[in-house]
DNA sequence: GGGCTATGAATGAACG
DNA sequence: CGTTCATTCATAGCCC
């Protein structure tokens, strides 16, 4: 599926301090955080558990649990949220409509997306949820966040930019339209 | 990160666009997109017409404009300017190292020695760009109203964090819960 | 084959 | 919060 699909990679990558239990920096230059698999674990967790916003609080626990993984702050947890959700959204924008599918697709269907979910915050995810990983990493990841209602206010801003018929390529005038 | 990606691309590359030329972009499975040269000419020329940081729309236009000429996505054009132009400042800064010791004192324009890369970097930024459109966007909306209220609740959600089995991490649990 | 360079992609940090 | 900056990882393409 090249279409949505775009080459992610798993860092996996060399040396990012894995588990070596103590101090996470890995002795070179520590200008910024730099999280173990183990953190961004358990941070993916708690995201996927529906935590986005963590409040000052939980933000101190959450780093002071993590710190056993490597050296932590509060503020890389408080950042880490912050960017996790700011991209989701930003991906969701991104990953865009484009491709072949605006065609004239006559979508009188105008479903009011306004008020009905407007969740602002989505659920509270409650019970148990077993964070650490048994048995250190398992890569079973695979789940899509299914309780996201995923509010995503689009609006239509129609751009004029006649994309009616994208076959015959337009005269590759990217500067369009000034007026 | 986790979100979607799934596609993590098994390093099939090996040959890569065998003859296409290059340009071809034969749909080479995933991977990195590979610009052709007719959306590098585009880009670039958007560059140096003073865009740096187009915004979604423009982004997603320019991306379905030059779907044209081969495979691409929103997010490549995102990364393609954040890049470009991070890189532009980048070579500046190192250039500017250059000169680290002799200080010009002599303020003068002084021919730079370097004429194989023309930056063309200052800000000129050209009114009639006028990428696309946005006559129909009404600006006036500006109040906006961002009340600041970033405390929302602090809901007593209760993450029960069960910890405790595995390695020597304190039996500790991020149970997080009102306060 | 193995470095080297250019550049796509990702993400921590911070700004407005 | 959304957006932008800075740094870094990961590759394709070259050149030797």
């Amino acid at each position: 599926m090249d279409d949505g699909m775009s080459g992610f990679c798993i860092k996996a990558s060399s040396f990012r301090s894995g588990g070596d239990g103590g101090n996470g920096n890995s002795g070179t230059k520590c200008g910024r955080w730099n999280p173990t698999i183990e953190q961004v674990k358990v941070l993916t967790d708690l995201f996927r558990s529906g935590l986005r916003t963590p409040s000052t609080d939980q933000i101190q626990k959450i780093s002071s649990q993590l710190s056993f993984y490597g050296k932590i702050e509060s503020k890389n947890v408080f950042y880490w949220f912050q960017n996790h959700k700011a991209r989701e959204r930003q991906k969701r924008r991104k990953v865009s409509i484009d491709d072949k599918d605006i065609i004239r697709r006559d979508q009188e269907n105008k479903p009011s997306p306004k008020q009905i979910n407007q969740v602002s915050e989505p659920v509270r995810v409650i019970e148990t949820l077993q964070l650490f990983p048994i048995n250190s990493l398992n890569e079973s990841e695979g789940e899509k966040l299914r309780f996201h209602a995923n509010e995503y206010c689009k609006e239509a801003s129609a751009f004029t930019y006649t994309v009616g018929t994208e076959m015959d390529l337009p005269p590759l005038d990217l500067r369009l339209s000034f007026h």
